[in-house]
DNA sequence: TATTGTTGGATTTTT
DNA sequence: TCCAACAATA
């Protein structure tokens, strides 16, 4: 059966001509398939986010589809941005009507929209695995299991992966006791987020999956609207989520809609986090693909380079097969170095980075990759000690630092303050004599009355039960003065409300926390104004499909991901579109644009990246691979792949270096070199130190002895500070820039098109403090009036019924006099 | 309740 | 080695 009958044929007219200018002939392929399942096997560097970005604009150009009926998914928030950023430069359309995002912020749109069907309350705050790890703890604690035997982050991992395997604990025959025990944590905990109206990652996908499984109304709605489905970094999905894809796809024979999922099994690299390769080819059968499209060319190394990665990835086994290739000419061949310990590594590298910046390289085009996190500090120290600037990444991400964790509790306590994770973090701290016992007095008198933190601190006697009521009162006190205010008046509020800003002034480490949080306001600022939340938000087309489900929306809140409630018009406050926003994107830990300085990452944080230079350090057997991952076939063809992602990063030139000794864990180690450099083609490289010497040659120690006495080494000593700690010479760089944000990344979203400036204003005919009636609320008072046009939204105070925020074009409200 | 001492654990981590 | 987490101490 077609798929799409009356789909037009791939159209080279004149408007989609410029679209498709200068794609080779896989990619063409790619982006004008017909409707149906298509399976893209794209290489590393083969134009792959090119290849999903040209072919939405070419299915909305040549009128395939409107945007309402495309569904884009992607892992990371980066890649998301990407796609929306490249799709408004192509062409001048309302992205916001397209549903592109990862798979959680897309799950949250739905259940947010769909929030009283899946049974959670409209402003359900998201755990990250810091809170789910406490909340955990908690639940263990509650139950009395010993946190020897339970232990807690083992019991995360259990439900998490019980979670992707789609299981609730009913469905779960446990093995043995500790099954049991874990079985019954799961049960509680699930409990408890009920209660405290809170998901985690994982329950956002799954609570979308058994909703779309069990309402066969909000199935076919979905399934109808939904013509296109493309899916980013196919490999990496988890059972859960290919799950979920079905479900919105259904049987493309019956709802005939087109999925066209890309990803590179090559690049697979999270197999531990759950992702199954597997998929690609269930996905492939199950959906039977008439074949798979694979884009080849490679446009970012040279010929040394590749050759290197598919000699080096044609050692394993069960892959679907592929083989990069490139014009630009073989290049420089690798480098590789042998040095006498991880100091020597580190100092040889200082000198190469040094030399190609003498020659003209930027440092940020050039990146250190290691295979785990614990290599960066040797590195950093010569880096630091030759004076070279240098970024790493990884480590805490700006929503996730602690001041700002704190700062996000007592929002979240505003808005909710029932939600007892919050509680627990902020209940002293700062400190105001709230002790472990009295917290505990707490607990037990909320279990036993099946109550939150906040409604039980009256059974709570004596001086401890004052400080406790002083805290819910203090809290209470900050939602009744924060009551109407902008979000950036909220935070500022909180912050010297709580004590957290006068904690800080006075820590004699305090001053960097305090930027944080000042920095916090400013991304509520920006996100405020990026979002569609600000006064000046411009109103946009609305473009969705009318129907019982997803009433006509305004833009500002699906860019939040989110949807009014299709009764009574309610939307999230911009303080929980903020949370929600801080708990789904905890902020990128990269430097800001324009700071010039060498990129040191582990290489699973350089996928999808990609520098002129990269150093590949520590290429010994037992740390790459890694010695937890030699046992089994599995883990080992893993490993290779890392390594192929990480020689695939490089343009134009790319080192790779071992050591004979490395010190780890306190011990020195002798190690033999990677058995994935016997795996690259020797014609390719370019040895800088004697090949086959082997360990304990000692040839490669004296080299490096004579070199480091004439220079280097000796600046070494007596330099100061550990630079790792402060940041040395990249001091000052807080992970999240909340101003090259919103210069950078959103511009395209935010500038005025003509096609958004047409829409007109038209006065809503309300004004702060008027009095209004809402079928639902009953009688209420307007604290804002915010937006223009379909766009324009209220926040009332319902008295009994809180402060809602409304949408007016969805909401009845009358005026009262 | 903040500080100091002890112990154990130490791949990778998009959301 | 070098940290975080917890216990013991002032």
């Amino acid at each position: 059966m077609n798929f799409m009958p009356d789909a037009p044929l791939p159209d080279p007219s004149a408007a989609s001509s410029a679209l498709l200018k200068g794609l080779n002939p896989e990619q063409l392929a790619a982006v004008t398939a017909p409707p149906g399942p298509w399976l893209i096997l794209a290489g590393a560097g083969s134009g792959k986010t090119r290849v999903l970005t040209t072919r939405i604009a070419w299915l909305l150009q040549t009128g395939q589809v409107s945007p309402a009926g495309v569904m884009a998914v992607t892992f990371t928030n980066k890649a998301a941005k990407e796609m929306l950023t490249r799709l408004s430069a192509m062409l001048p359309i309302n992205t916001r009507g397209m549903w592109i995002g990862t798979f959680h912020g897309l799950c949250n749109r739905f259940l947010r929209a769909h929030y009283k069907v899946a049974g959670l309350p409209q402003a359900f705050q998201i755990l990250d695995t810091q809170d789910q790890l406490s909340a955990v703890k908690r639940v263990i604690k509650g139950l009395k299991y010993d946190e020897e035997k339970v232990i807690p982050k083992q019991t995360t991992w259990f439900i998490a992966n019980a979670k992707e395997d789609g299981l609730r604990p009913k469905d779960i025959v446990p093995r043995d006791e500790l099954g049991r025990l874990q079985l019954s944590v799961y049960e509680a905990y699930e409990d408890q987020c009920t209660r405290e109206g809170v998901v985690d990652f994982a329950e956002l996908m799954l609570r979308t999956y058994e909703l779309m499984r069990d309402h066969a109304e909000l199935r076919a709605h979905y399934q109808r609207r939904f013509r296109h489905i493309l899916v980013d970094e196919f490999q990496d999905t988890n059972k859960l989520q290919y799950a979920w894809l079905k479900m919105f796809s259904g049987r493309p024979e019956e709802t005939g809609t087109s999925v066209l999922a890309v990803g590179d099994d090559d690049q697979s690299i999270y197999a531990f986090r759950g992702a199954q390769v597997g998929n690609m080819a269930d996905f492939e059968r199950e959906f039977k693909v008439p074949g798979v499209i694979k884009l080849e060319q490679n446009y970012r190394s040279f010929g040394h380079i590749l050759d290197s990665a598919n000699a080096l990835i044609a050692n394993n086994s069960r892959r679907l097969g592929k083989t990069l290739r490139t014009d630009a000419g073989a290049g420089e061949p690798l480098r590789i170095y042998e040095a006498s310990s991880d100091y020597a590594e580190a100092q040889w590298l200082v000198d190469e980075a040094r030399q190609m910046h003498r020659e003209g390289q930027a440092f940020k085009e050039i990146a250190v990759l290691y295979r785990s996190n614990a290599q960066s500090r040797v590195i950093e120290s010569a880096l630091f000690n030759a004076g070279v600037p240098y970024k790493v990444y990884g480590g805490l991400r700006f929503f996730e630092r602690a001041e700002v964790k704190h700062a996000l509790a007592y929002l979240r306590l505003i808005e909710n303050p029932n939600d007892d994770t919050s509680f627990l973090r902020v209940v002293n701290f700062p400190a105001r004599g709230i002790g472990a016992r009295t917290v505990e007095l707490l607990q037990d008198a909320a279990r036993s009355s099946a109550r939150s933190l906040a409604q039980s601190v009256t059974a709570v006697p004596g001086k401890s039960g004052a400080n406790l009521q002083a805290f819910v009162a203090k809290v209470d006190a900050m939602r009744e003065a924060t009551r109407g205010l902008t979000l950036r008046h909220i935070i500022e509020h909180v912050v010297e409300a709580s004590g957290l800003a006068d904690f800080y002034r006075t820590e004699k480490e305090g001053q960097e926390r305090l930027e944080n949080l000042a920095e916090l306001v400013n991304a509520a600022e920006a996100f405020v104004t990026q979002e569609g939340f600000g006064k000046d938000a411009v109103a946009l087309p609305v473009d969705e499909p009318v129907g019982t489900i997803a009433q006509g929306l305004p833009a500002a809140v699906a860019r939040v991901d989110t949807l009014p409630d299709a009764e009574t018009g309610e939307i999230i406050s911009p303080l929980v579109a903020f949370l929600t926003h801080a708990a789904l994107e905890a902020g990128d830990n990269q430097a800001q644009a324009g700071q010039d300085a060498v990129q040191l990452m582990t290489v699973h944080a350089a996928k999808g990246l990609e520098f002129d230079n990269v150093f590949i350090t520590g290429l010994e057997e037992a740390l790459f691979p890694h010695e937890n991952s030699m046992k089994d076939g599995d883990s080992l063809e893993e490993e290779r792949r890392l390594m192929y992602v990480a020689i695939t990063r490089a343009r134009k030139r790319l080192h790779i270096s071992f050591c004979q000794t490395r010190m780890l864990h306190g011990q020195t180690r002798y190690n033999l070199k990677s058995r994935f450099l016997e795996e690259l083609p020797e014609e390719s490289l370019k040895w800088l130190t004697p090949r086959n010497q082997g360990f304990g040659s000692g040839y490669a120690r004296q080299y490096q002895e004579a070199w480091a006495s004439g220079r280097g080494l000796g600046s070494m000593v007596g330099a100061g500070a550990q630079p790792w700690r402060g940041g040395g010479a990249n001091a000052g760089s807080s992970g999240y820039a909340g101003k090259a944000r919103g210069e950078d990344d959103f511009k395209d979203l935010t500038a005025p098109l003509p096609s958004r400036m047409a829409q007109a204003k038209s006065e809503s005919g309300f004004k702060v403090g008027q009095s209004v009636f809402h079928g639902k609320f009953g009688e209420g008072v307007i604290l804002t009036l915010e937006g223009q046009g379909p766009d324009a939204r209220v926040q009332v105070n319902f008295g009994r019924h809180g402060t809602k925020w409304l949408m007016l074009s969805v909401a009845k409200l009358t005026p009262i006099e």
